[in-house]
DNA sequence: TATGAATGAGAGTTCATTCAT
DNA sequence: TATGAATGAACTCTCATTCAT
């Protein structure tokens, strides 16, 4: 007697998918809280009761945003860029690589995933935190994976792995933020913003200060 | 200079403080969003309108309080620790103790200095804004400083100085979440968290990495 | 009587049944308040536009399904159960079974009937309250008619019939309730529950007590 | 510190008192559930929020005007009826009359209190729950005991003390609801409306019944 | 000056009903 | 005929702010 969803009657995709990138646009843009369900509504031009058709509350829409277009993606991250018979130096321009194509997918270049970290109290949104504590982890087991096996090869100094990583995460997060021009009394000139070569520029950039550090080249 | 709110009909400059200092203390504890003036008049012993004798808004409150008890203190941290005659070298660890310092201060080692750019919507709050932007200025351009004269005077490689700051911003602001133990999974040894000693190799081992970075001492 | 659905283009008498029968159920368990037209369809295994092909609304299934289903067993109780060669005693306990078999028949041998004269306001649903009205006005009719019967035979004591007629349409739902074990601290005991004896036994004992009260036989 | 209320600023006992009133005239006229926290604020002429100053919800709201002002004026019941040297028909009929004094008092002679059993699902609203829990206690226990103690003192016949005392509440709230008129097909006469004899004639009418039953003066 | 009772705009959420397919 | 995606009015509850005392 169960009927098979005729593609007339299925719940749109294209409509959960609508829901999901209005949200994402206006979370990035405003933050969670500022961003209320009536204007995701609007923003995507449905009717405020059908984001509940697709989602059981603003923060299960939240929480499905982050799992399935951020975290899902961090998760199989350390695969795709660690492999032993490559130097932990190009392991960690992937890693750079990776965080800011992120940022660019995610949040048309903005440091929106660190932003995340901040936003919700520790104690409610439990599973809006059990995501984005499996975000951190991915970031950081990664990263500490590198430069552990960095330092064990000697292509790296003797660093403690975990203050290192957070350091560097910290690093990424913040060039990501410049990069974007967050702030414009500090923006980087026009030309460098454009153009796969300066994107490229950037990482190379990054990477090198990350890796040889202030005092490093002299 | 602090004074004690002496007698009932005194007038309340220490009952100002307080509020000011209440206020703090759960801000950083539960953030903007989630703190509340009752919350706020309760942790204070004082009544909830008495607040808004001093204050004339929520924002209006935080934005003082961010004013007096942070930018300012950011606004002379140039003069403390950029002389002629110091290594830029040294002056950049003053930088990262000056950093360390307000978060222990300020906010119980937490870093909530950076939390502070996320948590307001770009075209909200503009008061505030107007607050955090200086306070990113003194914080940007104090770095951009050191580094600039630590280029010019070859302490430092060639680096571009606006990157390089954002990106030893960002770091210092992540290493301070890390001795935080934020996220417990990464709480470093209970050994390295207290006595003076510890603090202070803190600061050397974010210095020396800031200075050579991951490859420097290879 | 009943109709199999026998056909996806037969003319769905079935599945206007289906509707009522499901709805009935439902509405038995959960009341009106907390039985959400969706909850139907899932449960009848039909889309939630269906219902809208058989019914205007939510009030007039559930005003149908008590016209269709209760109110109209009950307009013509009063011929069955009286004649003038039974006597009123007899009658007396057919209305009993009747109300007994009702609350079996349509809610599981809940005392549902009076539940629904309590749970809508006077002022609203109108087609339902003339239902429910006619409903009392088949049951309180029976009931004077039998005492005033029973008055002018001599068989039962000088009462006012219509207040004893109210008293004794409370004392039965109460009964039944008592019955149906709503309240798991009065349960009567187990071996009461079950067969047609005990089924049967129950219907004396109330008509004994309604007949002959507290202190009637000693 | 701690400051005392002034009788300026003490939260107004009147104005709880206003909202307790208010609540207990519209969910006697309409019902919890059609009984909306606008109509109490509008009906009581104060603002929507002040509602929540004294009730944590509209759920607490209810449970306290329940417990406060209905079960716990019947749990002292029991001790002001049932004495040793009274006899037992004697504490029926004030029992009796408890019953309609409480209907008077709270619902302006409606059956308000049988209502309350019906109207939440018995998984929800555990407060709630937990006072008619209680409530139905107190009035089954009394019976019980009154009837125990009749029946052991060969005042009454040798009943189901369980049972008699369901079809006695039953009884009594049927009539209660056919005093208030109800339904006013069935409207007594103006004549008994009023007056105190009427009141007292109206307790000793139904309390014949109960004792004596249809056919028990005959 | 200090208070907290009172407020109401605005939030997230529900669900009976509509209607294009 | 049958459907369920879409809707928005209406609900409960929150909390920054006001103001009479």
């Amino acid at each position: 007697m169960k009927k098979v969803n005729s593609a007339a009657n299925a719940p749109s995709v294209g409509k959960r998918d609508l829901i999901l990138d209005t949200a994402l646009k206006l979370f990035v843009e405003n933050g969670y809280i500022d961003t209320k369900i009536i204007d995701i509504a609007n923003a995507a031009g449905i009717g405020k009761g059908t984001i509940y058709e697709y989602f059981s509350s603003k923060e299960a829409l939240f929480t499905e945003l982050l799992q399935h277009h951020v975290v899902s993606r961090y998760a199989c991250m350390k695969e795709e860029i660690t492999h032993n018979n490559t130097s932990c130096r190009e392991q960690l321009r992937r890693y750079i690589h990776f965080d800011m194509k992120m940022a660019q997918q995610f949040s048309n270049g903005k440091n929106f995933i660190d932003q995340l970290y901040q936003e919700f109290p520790l104690d409610q949104y439990p599973d809006l935190r059990a995501s984005l504590n499996r975000l951190l982890h991915y970031r950081l087991s990664t990263l500490i994976f590198i430069i552990t096996e960095g330092v064990s090869r000697k292509e790296f100094a003797p660093v403690d792995p975990t203050a290192a990583a957070f350091t560097i995460m910290g690093a990424i997060g913040a060039y990501i933020s410049y990069r974007c021009g967050l702030f414009s009394e500090y923006n980087h000139s026009e030309k460098d913003r454009t153009g796969e070569e300066s994107y490229s520029d950037n990482e190379n950039t990054l990477l090198e200060m990350l890796l040889h550090g202030l005092a490093g080249e002299y």
